[in-house]
DNA sequence: GTATTAATAGAAATGGTTTCTATTTATATT
DNA sequence: AATATAAATAGAAACCATTTCTATTAATAC
């Protein structure tokens, strides 16, 4: 579905640059969501010359255009992963080794519900993150956790 | 309940200091959640001498013992705000005046359950953040907000 | 009252992120 | 294919919220 990069960017008035494509497929080969600089690592391996601010602004065009999905961690580094599923969801995150699920799962009808009955408020967005422990990690160590 | 600060304080091992009395008085005083920075200098009122890093240290000892709360905020600056309520529950925040309102209301088990039976895997932590316009901006303005 | 340990001020360092400018590159047009 | 144009990039430098460091001060226990 966003398979086909090239015509996603052109969606987005995004000229296709290697650079801009290489930085859709590093993420697309993860299942873990990187850092900024995780992905310029990786970058650095085809291009011998890539600047950090690239990666950052290429990353922040992708999270804009809802290409890529962006994850805050408690240590306030920002994360980003890839994410194929254009619908609403939220995602399930390895405490462990950072794998990111999607949840096929929305409370906004019953938060829209209560905000309009017992704060006459309105709901516009909301985010949801959980943060748990993954099928492998919890065989693997039971469940030990930074 | 959380008002006598001075026991709070030492339930957490926290020595009584005049400037930590007067921070959690300066959130206690707010609805509205304030920046490290925005603290500080509503402190330097009082006290002449006052280090913003001194606020930082003490807005963070204070999360940590949960008698304050944190929000990020998409800008990616650290909000915090008073929270008077020690049960497990999510907040509403108004993005135009940002107010900020309990919602006694969670989906942990359900969660926990989705999470478990589709993905074989346990949920630890869960973030809710629900942005919105309170009821007094949707009276005020419609609802315009940046 | 004294000892002990935490808390603080102020300066300095840190480090992730952004800005700036010249240069290069993708794309539309011819 | 050649050219025009507007976007993308590298690399250096700036930014700025946050943290660290050290000497000093203040709170608490005894």
């Amino acid at each position: 579905m966003l398979r086909d990069f090239q015509s996603v960017l052109k969606k987005l008035h995004l000229k296709v640059t290697p650079k801009r494509l290489a930085i859709l497929e590093v993420l697309k080969n993860e299942s873990v969501y990187l850092s900024p600089e995780e992905v310029w690592r990786k970058l650095r391996k085809q291009f011998s010359q890539v600047g950090l601010p690239t990666v950052y602004r290429n990353l922040e065009e992708l999270a804009q255009g809802n290409v890529i999905s962006k994850v805050t961690h408690p240590n306030r580094q920002l994360y980003y992963y890839f994410c194929l599923n254009p619908s609403h969801h939220h995602h399930f995150i390895c405490l462990s080794c950072r794998t990111v699920e999607d949840i096929d799962f929305c409370m906004f009808r019953e938060l829209e519900k209560r905000v309009k009955q017992e704060l006459k408020g309105r709901v516009v967005s909301h985010i949801l993150q959980v943060n748990g422990l993954c099928k492998k990690c919890l065989k693997k160590d039971g469940g030990s956790h930074a």
